[in-house]
RNA sequence: GGGGACGUAGCUCAACUGGUUAGAGCACCGGCCUGUCACGCCGGAGGUUGCGGGUUCGAGCCCCGUCGUCCUCGCCA
């Protein structure tokens, strides 16, 4: 066999001379006749080799063959290329390989798209993943995931935390989302369920005195697919006892800067803004705020009984509200047909309609700027900062509605306006999030975080008056307006974690009989504890500056959860499922 | 479960208002070519228009159903 003595992307000048040998795929051909160029490109670069018939006809015979894909060895010289003939666009340009001795590893079928292009339809894509893999801009992203793996070991290692592994067969419990579940041979109608987060396995490795944990931990949830959704997803999964909330965070402050530091080139001040969930709910209609800009919400609910607008009356009056945003150099950006569209953009989240006003030397403009007398302008002036050009949005309805509309228009309004440079990542933590709210349909209370999380302190008297009051030792990291992460601490107080079960609905009995391994452990000396985790394939999308997970995932399932590849889920035989006591019905 | 976009040659796309034999570029096959790097030139082959039904003298185009891909609401992180 032809073994490489280099690979495709390190010969420069320095080789030549030297008789080498390459290994690699044919990513283009050019045929001459008399003289036959061949692109090899591996994992690391396109290195061109030459054929010549000094070399004689079998050879020159051998390469005219050679086709897209082709697998080969070549031995050959490098030499300098002639004067002229250099390829800047390639890092080993300067030279070239002339053959000596071919081997062709494998012929390649006629690939099903162009792998160079990169612009074949994902399905086909999909489908024949290894091809689609081969194309350098998908190889620098696994590289880049491998060495975002290598920086969490490291960092977290470091920080004397130690890597362990939890089971993938668990059970299923309550709470959060639908369980994949795996039904057991050995026990006639019990079920495993993958583990939607190794949630409760690093809870008990904290009671176990294991102190500082962290896995790089897969986690199935069989729930609906999304462009940054997959049902199976890698969390970087971390607990640490005797804590607050400010030690996780604190704690996992060096290991963001050493992921932007590896991956933009700049790490943020540390620490990192906190922004209390309240907060980002008023000033961005959101729990996950890019920060890249400003662009903050405002109430304009005192102004109403200044204004005869109904819309805006009648919203205040059904309990809803009144709020709006300031965009900068709007007025010159925006004709009368994109206002219409962007009113039909915050029809989709429920707003009936949205009000504009064009800033102006003379005053408001628009067809609602009559319902604002000049008083109420200038007061709307001021409290947005408005200057002449920018225009107002404003939409009146029910709280959630303001805040859907409003945050969604302002990403818009950020993106069209150029309010923020693109390549730029702003890192922040929101804190304090509610621990419960209440759920109408099922009438209880349902964790907003998931049930293991301890109320602050402060509020725990509210846990037995106003539950929905109660806010969390629950933490978010938020980058680029991403939820890339999130955590809490936990409740080490078996009274405090019973109350809670008792307020999601759980008795006694089914708290017992779901987490009574939890329960029991709790009793017998736990640890203050707590932690977070960090959703990997999201950091890899958002330092890749990708759109989509499946782009950071090696074999990605489409949205309906197929593995395009393989073919999965597919059938299985009866007796396969006879020994699994499950039978398929109609 | 709901909403939207899409599905035509291996790939990317075109085909007027429903009208002759469904076209182009790339890829593929054959031939020519000694300095290309998106090589070039000549020639050729390649289609169940996703699938099933319907309307029509006539359907890639209209209607119904279905499957698949993407986006999204619900759900979920």
């Amino acid at each position: 066999m032809l073994k490489r003595t280099h690979n495709c992307g390190e010969l420069t000048a320095k080789q030549v001379g030297e008789t080498v040998i390459l290994n690699g795929w044919v990513d283009a051909y050019r045929d001459f006749g008399g003289l036959v160029f061949i692109d090899l490109r591996d994992r690391y670069g396109i290195t061109q080799v030459v054929f010549e018939p000094d070399q004689g006809e079998a050879l020159m015979n051998a390469a005219r063959e050679l086709r897209s894909e082709f697998c080969l060895g070549v031995k050959g010289v490098v030499a300098k290329r002639l004067a002229g003939k250099e390829n800047p666009k390639l890092a080993t340009g300067e030279v070239e390989v002339r053959v000596t001795e071919l081997s062709v590893f494998n012929k390649s079928a006629t690939p099903p798209f162009d792998i160079q292009a990169g612009d074949a339809n994902e399905e086909v894509r999909l489908k024949y993943r290894y091809l689609d893999l081969r194309r350098p801009e998908l190889q620098q992203v696994f590289v880049m995931r491998h060495t975002m793996n290598q920086v969490m070991r490291k960092s977290l290692s470091d920080q004397g935390f130690l890597e362990f592994e939890t089971p993938i067969l668990g059970r299923s419990t309550p709470e959060g989302a639908r369980d994949f579940l795996v039904p057991s041979r050995l026990h006639k109608g019990h079920f495993y369920a993958l583990p939607q987060s190794p949630q409760l396995y690093k809870q008990i490795l904290m009671m176990s005195g294991m102190d500082r944990y962290f896995q790089i931990a897969r986690c199935f949830r069989d729930e609906d697919l999304r462009a940054n959704r997959q049902p199976e997803f890698t969390q970087l999964d971390v607990e640490m006892s005797f804590v607050q909330d400010e030690d996780i965070m604190t704690a996992m402050e060096p290991l963001v800067a050493n992921l932007a530091k590896e991956f933009t080139g700049s790490a943020p001040t540390l620490p990192l803004p906190r922004i209390d969930y309240k907060d980002a709910m008023e000033r961005y209609g959101v729990d996950r705020p890019d920060l890249r800009f400003g662009v903050e919400i405002h109430d304009l609910a005192d102004i109403a009984p200044k204004t005869t607008f109904q819309v805006i009356q009648i919203a205040l009056s059904n309990g809803g509200r009144v709020r709006g945003l300031c965009a900068p150099g709007a007025g010159a950006k925006y004709s009368r047909k994109d206002l219409d569209g962007l009113t039909a953009y915050v029809g989709e989240f429920g707003a009936k309609g949205l009000i504009w006003l064009k800033v102006e030397d003379e005053g408001f403009a628009g067809p609602t700027a009559k319902f604002f007398p000049a008083e109420v302008q200038a007061e709307m002036k001021e409290r947005f900062g408005a200057k002449t050009g920018d225009m107002i949005f404003a939409v009146a309805g029910p709280e959630a509605v303001t805040h859907q509309a409003l945050s969604n228009l302002r990403i818009r309004l950020g993106a069209e306006l150029e309010l923020y440079d693109p390549k730029s990542y702003h890192y922040s933590w929101v804190v304090r999030f509610p621990l419960l709210h209440w759920d109408a349909e099922e009438k209880r209370y349902v964790a907003e975080h998931h049930p293991f999380t301890m109320p602050l302190p402060e509020d725990l008297p509210l846990l037995e008056t106003d539950p929905s009051k109660v806010r969390a030792q629950a933490y978010d990291l938020v980058i680029n307006g991403e939820e890339c992460g999130g955590g809490t601490i936990r409740c080490h107080d078996p009274a405090i974690q019973a109350r809670i079960f008792e307020l999601l609905g759980l008795t006694p009995e089914q708290a017992q009989e779901k987490f009574g391994f939890l329960l029991s452990a709790l009793s017998f000396g736990a640890p203050p504890h707590g932690g977070i985790a960090l959703g990997v394939d999201r950091l890899v999308m958002l330092f890749a500056g990708l759109t989509n997970i499946r782009d950071c995932i090696a074999f990605p399932k489409t949205a309906r959860g197929y593995d395009l590849m393989t073919g999965a889920p597919g059938e299985v035989d009866f007796k396969q499922l006879r020994e699994l006591y499950v039978r398929v019905v109609e």
